[in-house]
DNA sequence: GACTTCTGACTGACCAGTCAGTCATAATTT
DNA sequence: AAATTATGACTGACTGGTCAGTCAGAAGTC
């Protein structure tokens, strides 16, 4: 055979590329499973040991693709996180381009469809009390939170506020001054949901419409 | 030295009383240390030599008063529950004997104000967050507080809603059908008061304010 | 001095993080 | 293409530290 003088940079790339993807496998593989280890125990009582046996990986592998334990559980939370920011952003700035005026409430419905069906009827769910539960134990969490969802979140739920107040799709201000009101049910499905949803089940869709419902003049039925 | 033919049953008594009110104490001095430790450091990194520490008391007294870690936790929890739910159940009773129909609005601005002054002012709200972080992982005590607190307090509010809606005063059934809606305000205040207020202060008592003005009709201002 | 209460050093289980060694696969040589 | 060498992903036994729970004895009380 041709001697080949060093392997051609094409194959060396594709080669290159087959590793990668297989170890972006094995990471995505360790990142669900201690998904399941870490919403099943927190943080603190959670065992890597556990994680690797789940992942189906010795423990040493865990420590060539995260730093600790607790990197571990920062780029899990971080990776859960980001789709769901970009979803509910795409969902607000197009509804915000070309519908009509009086669309809130039907934005309002469709978020919350989206959430209710990505976020509570999902894993996700577990990843969003995680950083309720342990936020307070990592203020790097916290901030990081804060920062790139909870003060962009709330900064785009009161402009929308302020503009239905302004057309008079909304009478009070208090959506404005306390958009934290409009979530409020969404973080109370997601405990009910992980604490009592087994002594009495909650439909998270149903107890969302209502929230609006009661948000927006009742009258107007949809 | 006098032989003191044994203790009279009255000075016996009256020294059991010392004693228990001594024990009492010392159990209150550890159950104090231990909200501190575990709100701060959640159940698993708690470290009992740390609430013997702050309680000013050997490791081993802690055992004298409580079977395990375990115990302690538990029973913090209860104990503080307790007059809490005695202080809600005394309100909405007092309010349903003799007040008119009409008076739930004023009646939830009460609860509100206590709710605020008495848990989110105090170091209750930590212990509600206890239960709302580490209640997944006690099934025990997710049931318990279930059947003592949540579907009462859940059925009390259901039925004053109902009310509410017979009287006019509530125009869309969403309450009845959902009362969580109506507690979940309070949630997000606690959530928020312990990761977010250092970046964003929220008062909230204006958040409850403005919530219960929400659910009721805006025109009427108190 | 009998009894109770309290102490804190101690033990053993447990677990995050390490690292010497393995092995499947690729690269190179013949 | 067979043989040889190199690579590095992967393993899991091991270590060092931590901490819940114990217990022998000190301290206090009558």
């Amino acid at each position: 055979m041709v001697i080949a003088a060093r392997k051609s940079p094409k194959a060396k790339a594709k080669e290159a590329a087959r590793r990668m993807e297989q170890g972006a496998n094995k990471r995505a593989v360790i990142l669900a499973a201690a998904l399941d280890e870490f919403s099943q125990k927190g943080f603190a009582a959670a065992r890597l040991d556990d994680v690797a046996r789940r992942a189906g990986v010795a423990k040493g592998t865990i420590y060539l693709y995260f730093k600790d334990k607790e990197a571990l559980f920062q780029e899990l939370l971080r990776a859960q996180i980001s789709p769901v920011i970009a979803m509910l952003e795409a969902v607000l700035a197009g509804g915000g381009t070309d519908s009509k005026p009086a669309a809130l409430r039907e934005l309002a419905y469709r978020v919350a469809d989206l959430f209710v069906e990505q976020v509570i009827g999902t894993k996700r769910k577990d990843i969003v009390r995680l950083i309720l539960t342990e936020g307070p134990r990592f203020p790097k969490l916290a901030e990081f939170y804060y920062r790139e969802v909870i003060s962009r979140g709330l900064a785009a739920l009161r402009s929308r506020a302020a503009l239905a107040v302004k057309d008079g799709e909304l009478r009070s201000d208090a959506l404005v001054r306390f958009p934290q009101l409009i979530v409020a049910p969404a973080l109370t499905a997601i405990m009910w949901k992980s604490m009592f949803d087994k002594f009495e089940p909650l439909d998270a869709r149903a107890l969302m419409q209502a929230h609006i419902d009661n948000l927006f003049d009742r009258e107007e039925r949809s």
